[in-house]
DNA sequence: CGTCCAATGTGCTGCAAATCACAACCTAAA
DNA sequence: TTTAGGTTGTGATTTGCAGCACATTGGACG
């Protein structure tokens, strides 16, 4: 037990307390016990490259706790972020699985704790390890359901509005219920949330601002509050 | 043997012709025949719909010969093209494996051969074969892939034409060099090739009147060739 | 050889959003 | 408290393209 950047680093997985079901590392022991071996355990700051779109696979991360932004950049420096992962979630995987470089840069959002598995032994670990090769799909399977999502949201809105209250209900699916109504934390700048939606920073403050007026929902420092998730839902034609 | 819309029906995986490296079905000889006594062969007319999104996984479709279209529709009509899947390609696989609905719709757009496998016998089939779970979890991370390519169409572009100039480059992969350029059979119309970019029917055909005069690339009935490759890659920013 | 319908080509108009350019904030360290 | 740097808020301007309307072509088929 270390603790590098307020982290409590858990060294083994058989006795680790942030896993859940759903996770990968959510084995049964044998599978476990073979992953512990592969596997190299290390705490990254806030802000912590990973790895970046155009290397050669390493290998894959998987987090433990924590958030990571993957996110892939045009030549002239406009950037999109495909998703925010969550513990659990396996990053790097479908270039290591496929052997292409990684197609997304990754970014830690916030301190984390995340295990390493290079390519070779984890591709061993999957051939010897059916229900980790099963689980692996999985993880691609949402991979793929979150990409097609967000293909919708960027091909088939007819405006920002509408990309927006898509992702704000999105994200009210794990919020807290208060009286008021959905209080989820976010903690991205408006930057970040047109880097999601694939608009302008600018064009995200004022669509902001015109749900507030609506009251529809409002966002003041990192926490966003859906005042009228109906409201939300009529936008985006449902 | 048999060959309703004109094709030749291979009922057995073993000695079939189609078969291809890169195929799903490129398997070792006894994952191969558990296969074999899973899926059901049949042929299926162009235009076809071998599943809707929305639709519960029923399991998945392996394409033996011919392309289809999946593609997603929004409530209002606009539909969005994800993918021309080719011969070797599995339908289906995501929902199949996480248990979701399908979140494409599927349609041949020529008559196609396909081998169908009920989810639950699809499910087993790969907990008993470590190697075609590989293969899954390969083709997903192919279909990940593919999808992140159209996030950074849809998303990073400038301009349509731009759009469009990525899509003929990536078509221009598999094309026949000739003295004139390089020819590839494409068979969309300007409606299909606008729904695969993101954008109108009638900007299509202005894009594609602007490259015919630049000298660009051109589409004249079902063949596009393209005359200067360097120029289109400009357009991309490369 | 005409008929018909889908696929193309083209002009015009309106508007949503990108872009530029600042002003007003906020909070975190010096 | 001051300063500085990254956020957020807002106006003015510009523009690419969707959307509509219609003309034209072309190919399948009786």
């Amino acid at each position: 037990m270390s603790s590098p950047y307020g982290l409590q680093i858990t060294e083994s997985c058989l006795i680790c307390k942030l896993r859940n079901s759903g996770f990968f590392c959510d084995l049964p022991k044998p599978s476990l016990e073979d992953l512990e071996r592969v596997k190299y355990a290390s705490a990254y700051p806030q802000g912590a490259v990973l790895f970046v779109e155009g290397q050669s696979a390493r290998g894959v991360y998987i987090v433990c706790s924590g958030r990571v932004k993957l996110s892939t950049t045009s030549r002239d420096g406009k950037t999109l972020i495909l998703r925010i992962a969550q513990a659990g979630e396996v990053l790097g995987l479908h270039a290591t699985v496929s052997g292409k470089p990684y197609e997304l840069t990754a970014e830690t959002l916030q301190p984390c704790q995340l295990d390493f598995v290079k390519r070779d032994d984890f591709l061993r670990f999957l051939q010897n390890h059916a229900d980790a090769c099963l689980n692996a799909a999985q993880h691609l399977s949402e991979n793929c359901q979150s990409a097609y999502e967000m293909i919708r949201s960027l091909g088939l809105s007819h405006s920002v509005s509408e990309k927006l209250a898509r992702l704000l209900l999105e994200w009210a699916t794990d919020g807290d219920n208060t009286k008021d109504g959905i209080r989820i934390k976010v903690s991205l700048t408006h930057e970040e949330i047109a880097q999601l939606i694939g608009t302008s920073r600018e064009t995200v403050t004022r669509v902001l601002g015109e749900f507030r007026d609506k009251q529809l929902a409002q966002l003041r420092g990192s926490t966003l509050l859906i005042r009228n998730r109906a409201g939300l839902e009529k936008l985006i034609g449902a």
